[in-house]
Formats: structure tokens, C-alpha cells, sequence
DNA sequence: CCCATTTGACCATT
DNA sequence: AATGGTCAAATGGG
């Protein structure tokens, strides 16, 4: 009989493996939950959730690079697809043996776009150990491409990597493709790797969110202490930092500010009752705190042509455009404003992820949500009244972000043979309103029922404000403001 | 000696 | 056949 190729595909295997295991681990998780938090076992919920994460982390990792390796399985079994091996040490010989001495180099499949995110810096530095693995000259291009992968590639199973190109000198300016995310413990989490954390959503059929903060529990207060995971934890985190001396990035950030010791705090949780204070997980699993349902990419899907949706990501908020997942943004931007509201310090804001202190600037912010910010004061608004909403809705004010979302769920895109038919009467229109959506709902996190502000919407009308407007400053001051607001309840 | 970079070879993909 | 991604021997720095 003839076996089935699929249990012959060590990449295969390691997907069911991966999904399995996750699979458990959400069982388990379910068992746990349904008993009394006292009967809990050694495992917590937290751990599990991490886990199932991970599980299925790796298993969309896994099937996005998959792609022709599938096929190359069946000539040859033992490598292709994957160079990896637990086993760091004798990896090299292995493979030698295995190919029957034959050099295997090269033997790869061409890299896929999805899954990869770009950048464009003065500098190379972006926090993380890199180890260069080659260097290529590209054709048209000025300069060599240099390519690096995770300096922990072998010994934590890492797979992230990327390449790097100068596409202009005087000023210089570094282009960088980074694919895959680490998967490694490295010691410098950075604003770099929060927004490809929050950016990146490899698979497009998959929505998940990268769990962007640590996720065992670990209260701030020291006497609070007593729970043994945290002991670990802290065990762990010294481990890394000990093996990892060079550290450019993290000399910076002497600050040993503790956000939840900050002199501002609240008495009180929103979240829960006691007299303790919490760690941005809790706030950031605080569901009541996340206003509205965000994600705007299946209504851009159905309401906005393809060519309308490539004048959309391209224009001012094309980097939230190009954000897979609003909402995963949105709530590092919400946990950002927080952590400003925690140490009352208005030029850098900072707080815990992954169990380490990362500092942010009001510069670093606008890196990451990549709006406009301006240091003078901005309100200058006219007092147009809103032609869109007008034409739209009857009226100019009172429309809320449902009507909006009504409107556009009930006139979707039609297609007559080649041409795309649209319920507005211009591109133009149709953009404008997908972005009210874009700055009420992600920049502002206004809830669904929440009515439009025409001020704003002015703006947006006006594509030259609309580019010109310092997005950053307002969304930043209102997030704080909601915050702020939300603490005093 | 260890680790990182350099560089030509190798080969999948286009 | 050209191109680009990866490997690994050679090389170099600490």
C-alpha cells in the first residue's frame, strides 16, 4: 500500500504537532477554568495560554513558509525545507552524512513577500542580535544586499532574519526587509520589535495577535510576592541578561522606573476590586477598556474597490493601512498612553513586556503609529460643516461610526463584467469615508455607538488638512484623556 | 580558542 | 541563463 506523502513531510509533522499540542494545551486550559482558582495545579492559566499561543505561532510560521518544500519532500527526505536541528552541535555533520557528502548549499526555496514588513532607518541598530550569513550584489542596485539571521538560531530555534540594503548615502538611509519573528529570548525587547510585533499577521487566513505583553502573572510589589512563577520568571530573565552582556540599547534605559510604582497611580483597578496595582496584561485584558469592534479590513475588502484600497495605502494613514490587524496596534498605542498616565512623565513613557522595562519617547511614538506629530499646538480647526456626512446621511451631525459601518456593509463593491460599480459618486468619496472610519475608530477608539466629530471629518475631507493634520498629537492627547477618564470610574 | 564576518560556491527560482 | 538566498571554508579580531 501506498503510504501517504503527508506523514513522509517533516514539515507537515511539525504543523500537526504544533496544532496539536495546542489543541491539549486549550484543553487543558478549558479544565482548569471550569475549576475553583483555588484547585488550580502547578500550571496556570497564563502558561497555558502562552503555550496554546506559541503552539499556534509556530504551526502559521511553519505553513507560511511551506510553500515548494511540500513537493521537494518527496525526492528528499532529509533536509531541504528544513536546516533546523535541536541538535546545534552536531548539525553540521549530520547533514553532511545524510546527503551522502554532497553539498547541499543554496538549497532553498525563494523567499515569499507576505510575512516580511520593511523599514527605513539612519541606522542598522534596531536591538537585536543579528548574525550576518552573506552579502550579495543586486543587480540595479547601488549597493550589496547584506543578509542576517537571529544570532540564536541554533541554540533557541530562532528564526527570524533579514536583509539589509543602503538605497541612499548623504544621508544614509538603511532599507530593511525583516521576515519572521523571533522566536528567541532576547533580553532587548524594542519599540523595533513592538511594532513588528503589532504589525506583523502572517497569515492572512489566520487573525491572531501576537501577545504583545508578558503573560505570566507578576505582581510589581515586591512583598506581594509569593506566587512561585514569578520566581522563575525573575530567575529567567537574569539568566538572559547574564548571557547577554553586550547590551548598546539597554544602557540607554537606566531608568528603573516601575510603571505600577509610579506617583500617579490609582487606588483602584477599574478591573478588578483590592488594594494592589497591575501590570499592563491586566489592563490590556481588559475587555471593557477596548472600545468597538476595529477591524476595518473586511469592510475596506467588500465597501472599497482594489484600486481605491491602493489609494488607501498609500495616503496618510497608510501605515496603519498596512497594520494586519487594527486592533492589535491600537492596543499597544492604548497601553503606550497608559504607561504616560502611570509615571507622569510627558517626554518618555515606558512599562513592562516580556518581563522587561522598555522606554518610550513621544518620538519613539510617532515611529510606531507612524502619524504625524507637531511640537506646537495644533487646534486649529475651521468650522466647516461636513459635506460628506451631509450627502451621505442627510445631516452633519449626530452620524455615528454604525451608520457609517450600516452604510458600508449594505453598498458593497458590485462588479459588471470588468468595471467595479460604487455607491458614491467618486473614488474620492468613498476613501474619505473609510477614513472618518480609520481616525474615529483606531486613531481616536471610539465605540461604535459614538457619534462623528464633524471638526474632524472637515479634515479628512480635505486631503491636503488631511495630510498636513499632526494625527499623532490628537490621538495621543485623546487616548489619555480616555484613560484618564476610564481610571477615575 | 571562540565567535563573527567575508566571500565564492552552490542551486532554487524566475 | 540570470538572479538572488544560503552555506561554509577561510579569515580576522578579541
Amino acid at each position: 500500500m501506498k503510504k501517504p506523502l503527508v506523514h513522509e513531510n517533516p514539515r507537515k509533522n511539525r504543523v500537526i504537532k504544533e496544532l496539536v499540542d495546542g489543541k491539549r494545551f486549550a484543553t487543558q486550559l478549558q479544565t482548569l477554568l471550569q475549576q475553583p482558582i483555588a484547585d488550580h495545579g502547578p500550571v496556570s492559566a497564563d502558561e497555558l495560554l502562552l503555550k496554546i499561543w506559541r503552539s499556534f505561532s509556530e504551526a502559521i510560521t511553519e505553513l507560511n513558509t511551506w510553500g515548494l518544500a511540500f513537493q521537494i519532500e518527496e525526492v528528499d527526505q532529509a533536509d531541504s525545507g528544513d536546516r533546523k536541528s535541536k541538535d546545534s552541535t552536531s548539525e553540521l555533520k549530520k547533514k553532511k552524512d545524510k546527503q551522502g557528502g554532497k553539498d547541499r548549499r543554496g538549497c532553498y526555496k525563494r523567499r515569499k513577500t507576505s510575512g516580511s514588513w520593511m523599514r527605513e532607518s539612519a541606522t542598522v541598530e534596531d536591538g537585536c542580535a543579528w548574525r550576518k550569513y552573506g552579502q550579495k550584489n543586486i543587480l540595479n542596485s547601488k549597493y550589496p544586499r547584506c543578509y542576517f539571521r537571529c544570532t540564536h538560531k541554533y541554540d533557541q530555534d530562532c528564526r527570524a532574519t533579514k536583509q539589509v540594503q543602503i538605497i541612499q548615502e548623504n544621508p544614509i538611509i538603511y532599507h530593511t526587509t525583516y521576515f519572521g519573528q523571533h522566536a528567541c529570548n532576547s533580553l532587548k525587547i524594542t519599540k523595533h520589535e513592538m511594532m513588528i510585533i503589532s504589525q506583523s499577521n502572517h497569515n492572512p487566513m489566520v487573525e491572531m495577535e501576537s501577545p504583545p505583553f508578558e503573560i505570566k502573572p507578576k505582581l510589581p510589589n515586591s512583598d506581594a510576592i509569593h506566587d512561585s512563577t514569578v520566581k522563575e520568571e525573575d530567575q529567567e530573565s537574569n539568566k538572559i541578561a547574564s548571557t547577554k552582556s553586550k547590551s548598546p540599547t539597554n544602557s540607554k534605559a537606566p531608568k528603573q522606573r516601575r510603571i505600577s510604582k509610579g506617583p500617579s497611580v490609582p487606588v483602584t483597578s477599574p478591573t478588578k476590586s483590592g488594594d494592589r496595582y497591575y501590570e499592563f496584561r491586566d489592563w490590556f485584558n481588559c475587555r471593557t477598556y477596548w472600545k468597538g469592534n476595529h477591524n476595518l479590513k473586511s469592510l475596506i475588502a467588500t465597501f472599497l474597490t482594489p484600486a481605491q484600497q491602493e489609494k488607501l495605502n498609500n495616503d496618510t494613514f497608510r501605515y496603519i493601512m498596512v497594520m494586519e490587524n487594527f486592533k492589535c496596534s491600537m492596543k499597544l498605542v492604548h497601553c503606550l498612553c497608559l504607561s504616560r498616565i502611570f509615571t507622569n512623565d510627558r517626554d518618555s513613557i515606558s512599562f513592562k513586556t516580556f518581563g522587561h522595562d522598555v522606554s518610550f519617547t513621544l518620538e519613539d511614538f510617532h515611529v510606531m503609529c507612524s502619524l504625524r506629530i507637531t511640537s506646537h499646538n495644533v487646534e486649529n480647526l475651521s468650522k466647516r460643516e461636513s459635506t460628506i456626512l451631509k450627502h451621505y446621511f442627510g445631516k452633519s451631525k449626530g452620524v455615528t461610526l454604525k451608520d457609517i459601518r450600516d452604510f458600508m456593509s449594505q453598498n458593497e463593491i458590485q462588479k459588471d463584467d470588468v468595471n467595479f460599480k460604487h455607491v458614491c459618486e467618486s473614488d474620492e468619496d468613498a476613501m474619505k469615508l473609510m477614513k472618518i472610519l480609520v481616525v474615529e475608530s483606531i486613531l481616536f477608539g471610539k465605540k461604535n455607538e459614538s457619534t462623528v466629530l464633524e471638526k474632524y471629518t472637515t479634515i479628512v475631507e480635505d486631503n491636503k488638512s488631511c495630510a498636513e493634520y499632526p494625527w499623532g498629537n490628537v490621538s495621543y492627547e485623546k487616548l489619555i484623556t480616555s484613560m484618564k477618564h476610564a481610571l477615575d470610574n
